[in-house]
DNA sequence: GCGATAAGCAACTCCGGAGTTGCGTTTTGA
DNA sequence: TCAAAACGCAACTCCGGAGTTGCTTATCGC
């Protein structure tokens, strides 16, 4: 995954409301838009343009189910941000381990 | 480190541009803002304000050398953002596990 | 069939993020 | 000492994100 990639990821996860219903989807499991909007402080209209969000991200998946829109939880994105993560911080290491071994010469 | 403090940070990666940033700061060492701003396609405004928003994420650091001002990766929260991926990955887990143990049943 | 429930659609406001431009300030170094 | 280099400040545009409201559509349960 490249930076260019990965920046729609995190920006993604870089809004309180919708950490708070990946928080919510992961506690409770699976919910319609109504019950995911129930625990958040936002209208229901919100609460879908979030999960589309999200859902574009790939971090949510949708079903219907009737007249309701059951969303649950995407985890293999989630596994990719965890990826870029450990791969910049790795280098971020190497960077520091040459300035150290820089200044100490 | 709650929802609330994770948004911020993950807002400072969510953009490409400022990824980029990070990953120069990586590969090529501590550096002023004229030299980031010529690996990055943007006015050097533009970097300086960027910059700004990596560093009230805590993700980087300046100091004042005479006239320039170099900019230095801080590794600390870039293992917050990790820490905190690593833990909602394991929430979710168990929530998909619980999900697959209530099927089987 | 009908009221109630769940969601979609569309239009709107508001605000801040991203970027640029112009100009002023500080520091270098020859 | 003076031009150039490096940066700060401030104002401006542009656009999209976040949120709301009003209304319509579809579906469930009875």
């Amino acid at each position: 995954m490249s930076s260019a990639d990965a920046a729609p990821l995190f920006a993604a996860l870089g809004d309180a409301t919708r950490l708070a219903l990946l928080a919510r989807l992961s506690t409770h499991g699976p919910g319609s838009i109504a019950r995911l909007a129930e625990g958040v402080p936002v209208s229901r209209q919100a609460v879908t343009k979030h999960l589309e969000v999200l859902s574009h991200a790939g971090l949510v998946r949708d079903r219907r189910r009737g007249r309701e829109r059951v969303w649950a939880l995407e985890p293999h994105r989630l596994t990719d941000a965890k990826r870029y993560l450990d791969r910049i911080s790795a280098q971020w290491d190497d960077a520091l381990a040459r300035l150290a071994r820089l200044v100490e010469e």
